[in-house]
DNA sequence: TGTACATCAGTGAACGCGCGTTCACTGATGTAC
DNA sequence: TGTACATCAGTGAACGCGCGTTCACTGATGTAC
């Protein structure tokens, strides 16, 4: 996907096992959802044997956490390349609607690993920590929407936060609708429903207090 | 859960174990989602043979449709009920967006099951059937919104179907996002989900044809 | 009321499968001299 | 430049496990007479 044709640095054996399996792990996520990844077939596509992945990999999990860690920071560089469009904090947040949607749809396996694969975070810090930073990336753009201290109706008083998730889940179910081709099928679906979740953050903003 | 103490008509051996399976499943398919259900389970939880469920279902995947056969049907009866308490369509939208949210919650094995268990819905007549209702009863509402023959901007041109599916996504977002204990937990965490869920409704009808 | 019988729900053992993980090993590599 | 050696990536076989499904069976039930 992002490797031109195939590095084989050569090192030791394989030379580029460890990228091999994560790059079989990720295929494999996308054909059959991150409870379907097993690392016997994912060593079977790498072209080796069912031991080899734990020379590189402490368990089945810790791979799952490596792919986790790549896709909230494909997730951050995305947001933050979205949001950095503009100004306007409404705006802002139409703009990660939308790119939430895209990278759902373009990146399925990531996206599934991230949210759904069930990972122990308390396990694994350098997760925990790559999720903090996608949070820390949008927070600061819902404070000036609603500055702290706003209580609102709200579940625990941030109504900053409540905003952001708010924005998020509508996101989020479009993305979910949209790769379950409900919404069609190919680019144009995709950007249809990319405008969609633009056009439902900004109404949420707007009604923002109501 | 619906059944008093234990029926027990003791027709032959077990009397009732048809409807002990189904339970059992879906106590199941709660703790570890459809993917993690597996009849030798729940066989052990119903106290029996891993075989006996074979008198009664032709396999696992035959057992799980019939929940979700159930699945459809509740949200069938819980969507009636919600938007029988307007004649407004854009109230009778907000009642099923907040409608949805609660069923998520309340049932989430079903939901689970009818959302995402993969079933192979050519393979299960009745399961396409009872799905087809869910449609049936929400379409005319949003025709009454969004008449047939408005090509919008959208997917295939039914701009009805597209404003249902874009309510039932924010409300499928929101669920999802409560379920992961995003907006707090508890009875007062449900109350303001759904509160959020037929608001967002709202907007999004409001802003229809925009 | 009593007996013979057909039915069929549930048993227990077995099958083949794919999984995660471990283990002693081997043989190519890079390095020290 | 050549040789000895330590390293360590990958092997292949094995383990125990839980699964879905099949099979011949058994024994309680309901029914016909």
């Amino acid at each position: 996907m992002s490797s031109p044709v195939k590095p084989r640095p050569v090192g030791h054996h394989h030379g580029d096992l460890r990228n091999a399996l994560l790059r079989a792990a990720l295929a494999l996520v996308g054909e059959r959802g991150p409870h379907g990844f097993t690392l016997a077939e994912a060593s079977r596509r790498a072209g080796v044997s069912v031991a080899a992945p734990y020379k590189h990999f402490a368990d089945r999990e810790t791979l799952l956490a490596e792919l986790a860690i790549r896709g909230y920071r494909g997730q951050r560089d995305r947001f933050a390349a979205a949001v950095s469009g503009s100004a306007d904090p409404c705006e802002q947040l139409a703009s990660f609607a939308a790119a939430y949607v895209r990278f759902a749809a373009e990146e399925p396996a990531l996206f599934d690993i991230t949210f759904s694969a069930g990972l122990d975070k308390s396990r694994f810090a350098e997760l925990s920590a790559a999720g903090d930073e996608v949070s820390e990336l949008l927070l600061p753009i819902v404070r000036r929407l609603a500055p702290a201290g706003d209580t609102d109706t709200d579940t625990d008083g941030d109504a900053a936060l409540d905003l952001l998730l708010r924005v998020a889940a509508s996101a989020h179910g479009l993305a979910v609708f949209l790769r379950q081709g409900l919404f069609g099928i190919g680019r144009g679906a995709l950007a249809d429903t990319e405008e969609k979740a633009a056009r439902t953050a900004r109404a949420i903003v707007r009604a923002r207090g109501v």
